[in-house]
DNA sequence: CGCTCGCTTGAAAAATATCAAAATCTGTGG
DNA sequence: CCACAGATTTTGATATTTTTCAAGCGAGCG
């Protein structure tokens, strides 16, 4: 995706306002940090790097630092009893470590694919804060992006069939491309199907079938496992509403 | 619930902090913001009350006013296509209105008991937020415990089994009273089933079974409708935990 | 070439949704 | 205090849907 050179110039936020009303006729995400405030918080940044699969950290760790993604996908998960339930899926502009509990991580993260990112010391991050009430409202504007995300999907959590998860997800990161500024012809689906299904939370099978029967229908098409397309939106749409719940 | 006298000496804001290690045996919420900060938005605010049932906003309408809740109980919930989904449950020291996109509210908010609660524009507030360093960690705190809360709505929902469900979330409730200081040897379920329901993402007659099925096992015990009791903590963390997903 | 890993497919079992009717609770007025 | 009307909750029987468990396929790789 992010085609070949890194920005560099520091940590970089994306969001959609929450309280500005959207002038233009596409409501883009915007980059939230000042050159000021990239500049500043550059300084007490380091790049790391994950390959795909790593985890970044663990859930009841010491939340030792904040994380800003520069590009890759980030799976957020919890463990269950015996599998693991995936909470969200970060890009490029999120932001995470922020949200730990009396000083532990709630959460794991994992490398979905090979990630850049910036690593900034919660301490440091916490002193800037304190002081600094432009970064702070870039925080606040950032957090309502994560809350509304959240509430998406436990929208989506509550449809009971399979399919209307499914379609839902699609959707969901359909926007989030266009928001993005990416093309939206066709969807990206970087993540592999364990980890969709992980987030609709239903098992594997199910997904496999839902997938399947919406090709059949050739209501979706998809070249390869990463790439999906909307064949027909009207078919689409009447899926995601179906039913009640 | 809140006994008699209602504290009007400013809206106060309750969390638990993300940041600094719990330092008591009991992790509390703690009031966030201080005097000065509470008489400054005290300023700005107006006391609202609203009667059960009563809508105090719709989604898409304008966002203009943020509330903070003095008593009550307030049901976050979303209108789905001929049924409506819940998203949280907002208790005193909680904070709504704030979760909007783009200038309008994205969620309906419905009094689930009788409510009072400070009222600020969203513009006063904001004026306030972008020079007041201190109010915006405090918001900042605060919306990451919303967060956090979200998250494990979204463990919950990946839940298959109902009874799962329930249980976490009389669980989550007694955590909630818990970290609030009340009693928790008795749960307090002022909402009514139907929301409960609509918050588990299952329907109204599964719920009741799985409540008939852990009353029917002993593992709770419940006089009226809004009060609960367990009895077998270890059969109850059995199913709490029981099966992936 | 044979391996593993990720995904797909198949058949049976379990659980919930659905629809409809009975029971209970709430608040109101006699 | 009791009876009644409306809303809320419980119960019942059936149909869907998904989970479960297991086996089969396919691409990428040593």
């Amino acid at each position: 995706m992010q085609s070949g050179k890194i920005d560099i110039s520091g940590p970089a936020i994306h969001a959609v306002h929450p309280w500005v009303p959207g002038n233009s006729e596409k409501s883009m995400r915007h980059q939230l940090l000042s050159d000021r405030e990239r500049a500043q918080l550059a300084k007490i940044a380091t790049i790391v790097r994950f390959e795909k699969g790593q985890v970044i950290y663990n859930e009841t760790d010491d939340a030792s630092a904040v994380f800003n993604i520069v590009s890759g996908v980030v799976t957020v998960c919890r463990a269950q009893e015996d599998t693991e339930h995936v909470l969200s899926f970060l890009y490029p502009g999120d932001l995470f470590g922020l949200l730990s509990e009396e000083g532990r991580y709630v959460n794991t993260t994992r490398a979905a694919t090979a990630v850049v990112a910036y690593k900034m010391p919660l301490l440091a991050v916490r002193r800037i804060l304190v002081s600094d009430a432009d970064l702070d409202v870039d925080l606040i504007i950032k957090l309502c992006e994560g809350l509304r995300e959240a509430q998406r999907h436990a929208v989506l959590l509550s449809k009971k069939r399979v399919a209307t998860r499914l379609v839902l997800f699609l959707d969901l990161q359909q926007h989030l491309q266009a928001v993005s500024g990416e093309p939206t012809s066709e969807i990206d689906l970087p993540m592999d199907r364990s980890s969709i299904a992980a987030y609709l939370g239903v098992t594997l099978p199910a997904l496999s079938r839902a997938f399947r029967m919406l090709i059949s229908k050739k209501i979706i098409a998809s070249q390869d496992r990463h790439h999906v397309k909307i064949l027909n939106r009207k078919a689409f749409n009447e899926l995601a509403n179906q039913h009640i719940g």
